[in-house]
RNA sequence: GGGGACGUGGCGCAGUGGGAGCGCGCUGCCUUGGCAUGGCAGAGGCCACGGGUUCGAAUCCCGUCGUCUCCA
């Protein structure tokens, strides 16, 4: 029976909130996990949870997830049921019910809510686990036949890294009919074809797996499934592939009408597009950006796959933004956030064909140039370096350099390419720092254990806590004076770096020791806070009371200058326009960088009015509001989310009155007018569709004006002029300055080439070849050249050699006209009168020049250079 | 985070150690009834920036910045 995707989504939904769980929203696309490029998974905003790092609202929970995965971005559009992005419909346990119920509920709502006849389900369970095997085939009552026993391969998740959760799954498939392609029916799901297919994957994580392999059993057990949307509605629609369904439909419809070519006629490049255009617009948002690094090159990567296929429909310029609209339209009722995102969405895709297409053309030029060497070189193949030179510095698409070798009857060592591009990625990879933090995180893990630590510091700078432990070198021990480690304690008001503020500094005291420290920082997902540094006098021992006391002075700056980036945010917003979205930040004492998506540079008006806007909020000196809502409440209220904030849990609110409201874990000022002074030192490209800005604030503002102040009164001073007429006394300084380079320049020309003339006249002839030889008072050796050029006018067979001297260093040049030169090497002649004034010398063959160490030989270097010229022309 | 390429008049580019060029555009004049065109003359460059090597650097080396690009 045809059942909607809509209809897919609503009747699975209702269903697990009818068995107790708790309906909620899709996480954001761009995960808080710094593991995790993009939430590729239903279970991702729930981690915490099940690895017991957080307590989650309900203990069963069910949602509809928005996932994006772009492991195998080059098989999408080639096969009938992989995307980049999907929706994932999912109903998680979390230490609560088990194997029984999921099974037993998964069988209830698709036989009786999907109305799928049972006898066409398989499910497939891992090979070990006869628990499952018997609730499927005592309670459910699915025949023997129908449960196929699979690999760890298949049939075993996790763990997500080298220790974890981990446990054996269950999936079930469904048998489309003998109509459908199957290599062997009997294997049911494990046969090749389209015939049985795969829609939903039940997660039993029972397991801890530690660092030997070793697996223990969990204290408390969780379920976790995942039911592919689009693979549900092309099986309840009876389609092909997924993108027949009315999930793709409209969205192909659109391409057809764009590009007036036809779905069925170019299958793979319309799947690409509607796949890709889909997920660019879901991402960028969920906040994603296309840039040269990390998410955003992802992103950028989907979208120029996407102009590559849209390319081969045909069309040479941008069009793919166009599709956006249809994608909001069809999807908005689920994600009404795409509703806001759609100008964005259109904006970025638009730059982004108008960019590849551009890069596009000029590298095919290279390529065309290549294939031209190649072809005259009269060889067939093309060297696989090149073929990676083209693709990795001029970022030609491989498929599109294939398209051109063979019009062009040319082939590469494909292996050999493939040989290189590996070699090239593990280098890469082995470069990469990224694993760290989970590195650290397994360390103190294995030091502490499960403990906790408690910031105070938003209302307070100093107070005294227990030291629960000090390290050093990864291991517990006392720390002595000189020492650098680590401490922890139950509670303290340094303020670890998160959200691009710096980490506190300051001094941590026991009876019998001082501790100096340098940097903060939160381990265990957030839950320990480990202040790093140096002791400095005595000996600090875990159990001692210590004082902990933070560098006041510079968190007042540090505060100062994470309330203006707030500001900063704001204004930009009503300068530029509502797409300018906050990406990384940094925040130090009285400076902070602040990067943002923005399309161009901001022109100089635009950074003043920026810059006014934030010092009036400054200067109305309101009141920073600090409040705990929950994040529905804040997102009502209207807060800028930055980061995928978890549903139901508390949020923190940074607001100005009537200006900005940011949900922010930062400390900040009490009142804007603390921050004294806001001022933006930098405007910058970070990469393509980022701006970044620097400002400074406070004290530092401050200093900075002094010094520019002292800056222009030096210059005045110097120019001798008024600080306001510096300009215009400049801008008339070089342009007289200019002019009377010029005017000195002609005349000098002129002096230069009456000379040379001079010298030609009066020059001894032998043969009909003058010979003219001369050493000049020091002077511009360019000079020289002029007065040849002034002989050569005569068009008469000559040789000249003059000299002169330029920084007290001997310079020599030799010219002779075209005749001459033929008969004679210059290059040879130079060289020889060069070695009287210890240089050497090259050039063309009608000029060349010399220079040398010793000025004392030059006239006899000149003498000795005609004499060379005349010997070789039988002359003497 | 790592690798590669590029940065030269307004624009697109050539120039692999020795007088800074080409095409388009721009200004003026001539050709024309007017326009398109054609011809002639001309303006416009710290060759991205900072160090170094060299007798000599747009050119070679190192660094900085910017742009493009591939990988993680």
């Amino acid at each position: 029976m045809y059942m909607s995707g809509d209809e897919i989504r609503s009747i699975y939904l209702s269903f697990f909130e009818e068995k107790g769980h708790l309906l909620l929203p899709s996480s954001s696309l761009l995960p808080d996990d710094p593991t995790l490029m993009f939430t590729s998974a239903g279970m991702v905003q729930f981690k915490p949870y099940f690895l017991g790092q957080a307590q989650p609202p309900a203990k069963r929970i069910t949602t509809v997830q928005k996932c994006l995965r772009t492991g195998d971005l080059e098989n999408v559009g080639h096969t009938s049921r992989h995307h980049t992005f999907f929706e994932m419909l999912g109903n998680f346990s979390i230490g609560d019910y088990f194997k029984k119920e999921a099974i037993l509920w998964a069988w209830e709502l698709v036989t009786q809510r999907f109305k799928l006849p049972p006898e066409r389900l398989w499910v497939t369970i891992y090979q070990d686990d006869d628990e499952s095997f018997d609730i499927w085939h005592n309670l459910v009552g699915l025949p023997e036949n129908r449960i196929v026993r699979m690999g760890k391969e298949d049939n075993f998740w996790g763990p997500p890294g080298p220790t974890g959760p981990c446990g054996p799954c269950s999936e079930i498939y469904y048998d489309m009919g003998e109509e459908w392609p199957c290599d062997d029916p009997s294997k049911g799901p494990a046969a090749e074809g389209e015939r049985f297919r795969e829609f939903w994957n039940l997660v039993f994580t029972q397991y801890y797996q530690d660092e030997n392999g070793n697996l223990s059993d969990l204290p408390r057990k969780n379920i976790d499934t995942g039911l592919g949307l689009e693979r549900m509605a092309a099986i309840m629609q009876g389609k092909p592939t997924n993108f027949e369904t009315d999930l793709f439909q409209p969205i192909i419809e659109a391409i057809g009408q764009l590009t007036g070519k036809k779905y069925e006629e170019n299958l793979v490049a319309f799947r690409v597009i509607a796949d890709h255009i889909r997920a660019l617009t879901f991402a960028i948002t969920d906040g994603a950006v296309p840039s040269n690094e990390g998410r955003g090159y992802v992103i950028r990567r989907i979208a120029r796959r996407s102009v590559r296929y849209g390319l081969q429909l045909g069309k040479g310029e941008p069009f793919l933004y166009n599709i956006v609209p249809v994608v909001v339209e069809h999807y908005k009722n689920w994600y009404p956030e795409l509703i806001g995102g759609q100008d964005l969405s259109m904006k970025l895709i638009k730059q982004e064909e108008e960019a590849f297409l551009r890069t596009l053309s000029s590298s095919q030029r290279y390529l065309d140039e290549v294939v031209q060497q190649i072809k005259k070189q009269g060889i067939k193949e093309v060297p696989a370096e090149e073929v990676f030179r083209l693709y990795d510095t001029y970022g030609l698409p491989l498929d599109t350099i294939d398209d051109v070798l063979q019009e062009n009857n040319l082939s590469t060592d494909k292996e050999k390419l493939n040989q290189i591009i590996e070699q090239y990625k593990e280098q890469s990879r082995a470069s990469w720092k990224g694993g760290e933090a989970v590195l650290t995180d397994t360390i103190f893990t294995r030091l502490v254990g499960n403990i906790k630590t408690e910031f105070t510091g938003y209302d307070q700078l100093e107070g005294s806590s227990t030291i629960i432990a000090t390290v050093k070198d990864n291991s517990r021990t006392e720390l002595h004076e000189g020492d650098e480690g680590a401490i922890i304690v139950e509670h303290t008001p340094f303020y670890a770096e998160s959200g691009g503020q710096e980490a506190d500094h300051g001094i941590i005291t026991t009876e019998t020791g001082t501790f100096f420290v340098d940097d903060v920082q939160k381990v265990l997902g957030g839950n320990v806070i480990v202040h790093y540094g140096k002791v400095i006098s005595g000996v600090i021992k875990e159990g001692q009371e210590a004082s902990l006391q933070v560098d006041a002075e510079r968190r007042k700056a540090m505060q100062r200058a994470h309330t203006a980036t707030h500001l900063l945010h704001a204004a930009l917003r009503h300068v530029l326009g509502d797409h300018v979205r906050q990406g990384g930040s940094k925040v130090g004492p009285d400076w902070f960088r602040f990067d943002f998506s923005h399309f161009e540079s901001m022109s100089p008006a635009q950074i003043q009015e920026v810059e006014r806007l934030v010092n009036e909020q400054v200067l109305e000196n309101k009141e920073v509001n600090i409040f705990f809502t929950s994040l529905d409440e804040a997102k009502k209220m209207g807060a800028m989310a930055l980061f995928g904030e978890k549903y139901g849990e508390t949020v923190r609110v940074v607001q100005v009155p009537d200006w900005s409201m940011e949900l922010c874990g930062g400390t900040h000022a009490k009142r804007t007018g603390d921050i004294g002074l806001f001022h933006i030192i930098s405007e910058s490209a970070s990469s393509q569709g980022i701006r970044r800005i620097e400002a400074i604030t406070g004290k530092k503002a401050l200093e900075h004006m002094w010094n520019l102040e002292k800056l222009v009164k030096d210059v005045a001073e110097e120019l001798d002029t008024s600080k306001d007429m510096v300009v215009q006394k400049l801008q008339k300084l070089n342009q007289d300055l200019k002019e009377k380079d010029k005017e000195i320049k002609h005349l000098v020309e002129r002096v230069h080439t009456a000379e040379g003339k001079e010298l030609f006249t009066k020059a001894e002839e032998i043969n009909g070849v003058k010979f003219i030889n001369a050493v000049f008072p020091p002077r511009d050796p360019g000079s020289l050249i002029i007065a040849v050029d002034a002989m050569r006018s005569f068009n008469k067979p000559f040789v000249a050699a003059l000299g002169t001297l330029n920084d007290e260093k001997p310079v020599l040049v030799l010219a002779a006209s075209p005749d001459v030169a033929e008969k004679v090497n210059l290059r040879e002649v130079v060289n020889i009168a060069a070695s009287y004034i210890g240089g050497k010398g090259g050039g063309r063959p009608t000029l060349v020049q010399a220079g040398g160490t010793d000025a004392s030989r030059l006239s006899v270097a000149v003498q000795q250079a005609i004499y060379e010229c005349k010997r070789r022309l039988g002359l003497a």
